[in-house]
DNA sequence: TTGGCGTAAGTGATCACTTACTTACCAGCC
DNA sequence: GGCTGGTAAGTAAGTGATCACTTACGCCAA
């Protein structure tokens, strides 16, 4: 009849658990404290003897969303290629959009949006972490593309070109975040080739290029090692 | 001593215009209603002497948001030609990254991120408006360019790919809003540069046509009416 | 004189957060 | 094994502040 009493760190886990999509759904000041509470099945009085406060609660989620490094040394460890290149687009396009359950790809975006919206340190945090261990990926294997005649050079840099196609996957999976989406788009197929089209145009890899690995499988565990390598 | 008496619409008007920047910087639930009142410097009863409910002084900033419908016959009016998908492009980034004053782009900004975060029921009325009025010159002339040769065709229908340039500048802007942001680039000049190639290669032109108009200038007017114009 | 602009002073509800208390668990001693 | 005391998990019932929103009334121009 009792709830199991949790051991002080799995009780703060379980907290922090159960407020991080109620933070990611309604924002800082849409979040109630007794929601929180409620959805940890525990009292008010507990939640803050385990965080000083609301914003502690908040900052606990933040600095959670930011661990997890997992198996991204296997991606690094890949060869710098222009099939490289291809994968890396192809798996980045797929953390946005893909199966695995669009939940938590959900919530680490709207955290990042209302971070944007507020003062994006949470932003900030998370940036410099797909910066240092998921970007430079990408950037040795453009460099790669370009010096094997692949791919031209462009005004920008490869760092600017890797954020850039974040920017516009980012985007694109906000603008399908609303339950009801403001635009329509086609099918996922059909629109895996088109968004993936547009960012190896955008970032310079000739047309040659883009349709000799059209149909490069992904190595299904990278493509997983994508998924929580992008949490990173 | 006595403020002066406003007539209703005019009150009416003072009231939105004030609620919008604080609803933009803080979102609805951020927002108190007494907090509005201070800032149209009137009492919280007045306030609800013209608006039924704090969600209707949203609802009416909204739709005044998605009003003002400027000069963009003017823009229609231009010739679909690869150089009108040019000058649109500049005109885009320069509505995004330009110089006058970010506060009133930064505010839609705000709303349009917030929206999606919600319901996304405003976003979905202002992309509406954006592809009724502003998508089509873009996507005329980028048939244009595909028809002279000077672009490429895509997997992407030009609607979408209106629709991914957009949504990279918007990310890019967003990302941008934070008083400290979490991505630094380069100056100004430079960075448009870079975000106009690699949206101008993204859509398919080609890199000949790319240069050859890379320096046609801005006609001053249209690139006012631009700016006026995203907000219909 | 009177209709509508405007406000002072509230309303109950809900906010983040505390206080005062009970209950379960686990030593160490007999 | 039982008994027990200390400690930490857990809660009921608040706290004052602030929330969105009202009521009752003053005031001024037409």
């Amino acid at each position: 009849m009792n709830p199991p009493r949790l051991s002080r760190d799995s009780r703060r886990q379980q907290i922090v658990d159960c407020a991080l999509p109620l933070f990611a759904q309604n924002g800082f000041a849409g979040t109630t404290t007794k929601r929180i509470a409620d959805a940890a099945g525990i009292s008010e009085a507990l939640l803050f003897k385990h965080f000083p406060s609301k914003s502690a609660v908040y900052s606990a989620i933040l600095t959670d969303v930011c661990e997890a490094d997992p198996g991204l040394m296997r991606l690094r460890a890949l060869a710098p290629s222009t099939r490289t290149l291809v994968i890396f687009m192809r798996g980045m396009i797929n953390w946005f959009f893909g199966t695995p359950g669009p939940a938590e790809r959900n919530e680490k975006l709207r955290l990042v949006l209302s971070s944007q919206l507020e003062d994006g340190e949470f932003a900030q945090v998370l940036f410099d972490k797909v910066e240092q261990h998921v970007a430079p990926v990408f950037i040795d294997s453009l460099k790669a593309a370009i010096a094997s005649g692949e791919a031209r050079a462009s005004e920008a840099s490869p760092r600017d070109l890797f954020w850039f196609a974040h920017h516009t996957l980012s985007m694109l999976a906000a603008s399908l975040l609303p339950r009801v989406p403001p635009l329509s788009f086609p099918p996922p197929a059909q629109f895996e080739r088109e968004v993936r089209e547009f960012l190896l145009r955008g970032i310079g890899l000739d047309d040659a290029a883009i349709a000799a690995y059209a149909d490069c499988e992904m190595p299904r565990e990278l493509l997983s090692e994508f998924c929580s390598l992008e949490s990173a």
